[in-house]
DNA sequence: TTGTATGCGTTATCAG
DNA sequence: CTGATAACGCATACAA
């Protein structure tokens, strides 16, 4: 930090490797040896002399220069729809805790529900040369943009990165899922189990796998039952699509309808919020259910039925299959949890 | 990718600018002018071609290799508290948009509320050598890492870094803030307009500034209004924390109390979700008020009273500062918004 | 055990 | 406008 004419100090760059071995008195090749390598074979004098020279210097490896001399670096990409819903923020919380246990660095990017910029995302994302692509939350299904993204993450994995899918199977690639379709076919059990006959399905376009599976699942568990066909209203995966739902069904005439599956919890709870709005009261007037049991499940009133997902042990997992470079898939169990937005009827 | 005896793939690694310069037969260094640099000094035949080759081989820069050739990166290093908390994960977001409208990657680190653990993470990130490191969400008061974080800081900042702190003033470096302080005061003179006169107030340990900025606020608000000194619990500055406040509070007996200020909505939440558990009902036996203005804020019943903070524009505005490589600090707004879980009494 | 020399992929300098 | 060539910071084969 040399100090300049006008007192303010010169941005000095960080010391490099170079220095911490012209401190300690030996060669570069040594300091780096002391410093990460093969510890063995070493001095231990030298080798305590570049750990204190780094540590007077408060050195730190230039992780680029690093990744260039090694041919691999130490990050994981990770992209998502939208950090800020809580959905993907759980599974955020849960790479990010696996990764720093390994050492690594997660990188993130958002998609913002756009297939497109998803595929440019994960283009661009190569020139990180990270060790494992995580990919949540995609839209691919139907659009051209599919193929694409394949070949690009498989072109990736050519190249020796490790590609993770979450919740999007039927991609070559390792993928962690939830069980969807039991999931919801066991809630609608569940609801017909506590009285409910006829009910409406808020879903998102099918091209959003997740939705789709939720959807046909819960058709599936009610079949045989000889109830009518549920209503199916298609609307946005987000809060304001299940808010939306809600007015329009209530807009409608819901009176035949005795309650709502939205297909994930901030659909269920906009949905909620919706109905209220519009003067139903929800859990009384009409049973609301959702899907994922986020956080809020339990503020809202009533309480809200839905089914659990470990989210972040979902994270947790798609690190995993990432780390043990297995190409198998990984399935986590659900649970139908009711609450009393479902009070028995 | 060359086919191996047994039909799989060699992990053949991906192109380099030299394959791109060979594929369009020029010198390497015209390729790498071509596809960045001063385009204006290369044959506009020659660029196409080289422009061609490239996306013929599906050629991505290494980030790294650029980094250290260019000596610096196009990192942003983003220090949180915990992804998964709604406050911290929608200023993520408006950090993660900031940052890829401006062509910059968001690496993200977990702090846990530990301030040594936060300490270690600005260590080793330096090692990144990112070009911004924000920090959001610390704790830093009183303990002794906060010498050492500054410090740390300041060195990063000698070296040419910026350093952003998020709701962390009175430290050397650009900082936004939310007006904590007039926000609480705000809310508390809305309350006593509405009615209110005995309040509780449910606050984390003081070391958390944001916690302590709002709770003296509050204080500062109430003044000169002869009402009783507010009863003072501290907890947790979580969901949890909440909760257990309320619980606490209705086993001690709450009946002076007649609103609760929860210094964060997810403690105001969690209170409201405690109340309701200990028998007593937000919005009709107590009032309830938070701040933040988180999403959920309108779908818990009754819709909770707060102060509006807008979250993703202080991610913004960090990210904005930082690239302004301003030190002067930003200050946003914020805003009482009266809702149902403090009616009139 | 240590040092020298080379290479990683890219940019930048400097002659042609 | 183009092509060698020298950095950049670090790891490592090879030689001593």
């Amino acid at each position: 930090m040399t100090a300049m004419a006008d007192g303010s100090t010169a941005p000095s760059s960080p010391p490099t490797l170079h220095d911490v071995a012209r401190e300690a008195g030996v060669s570069i090749a040594t300091a780096s040896r002391a410093l990460n390598g093969s510890v063995r074979n070493v001095r231990s004098e030298n080798a305590s002399r570049v750990r204190a020279a780094a540590a007077k210097l408060n050195y730190e490896p230039h992780l680029s220069a690093q990744a260039i001399a090694k041919g691999s670096t130490r990050t994981v990409a990770l992209v998502v729809r939208d950090v800020a819903d809580p959905y993907f923020s759980a599974i955020a919380a849960g790479v990010v805790q696996a990764a720093e246990e390994s050492g690594l660095i997660v990188t993130m990017a958002v998609a913002d529900g756009s297939p497109e910029r998803e595929l440019e995302i994960v283009r661009t994302l190569r020139g990180q040369r990270p060790r494992v692509i995580i990919v949540a939350g995609s839209r691919i299904e139907g659009t051209g943009t599919r193929d694409a993204l394949v070949e690009e993450l498989a072109e990736y994995r050519t190249a020796g990165g490790r590609v993770v899918m979450i919740s999007q199977r039927d991609l070559p690639f390792g993928t962690v899922t939830v069980d969807n379709r039991g999931g919801a076919a066991e809630l609608a059990r569940a609801l017909l189990g506590v009285g409910y006959r006829r009910f409406a399905v808020f879903h998102a376009p099918p091209e959003i796998r997740t939705s789709r599976d939720r959807h046909e699942g819960f058709l599936a568990g009610l079949a045989g039952s000889g109830v009518p066909e549920p209503l199916a209203l298609e609307t946005g995966f987000t809060r304001a699509g299940g808010y939306e739902a809600a007015r329009r069904l209530v807009e409608r005439g819901f009176e035949d309808v005795e309650a709502v599956f939205a297909v994930n919890d901030v659909m269920a709870i906009g949905a909620m919020t919706g109905f209220r709005d519009a003067g139903v009261v929800p859990g009384v007037d009409i049973g609301v259910a959702g899907f994922d049991d986020i956080e809020s499940a339990v503020d809202v009133l009533p309480p809200l039925t839905s089914v659990a997902v470990p989210l972040r042990e979902v994270g947790l997992s798609a690190m995993r299959l990432a780390l043990s470079g297995g190409e198998q898939d990984a399935r986590l169990p659900v649970g139908v949890v009711v609450r009393e937005s479902t009070p028995p009827r």
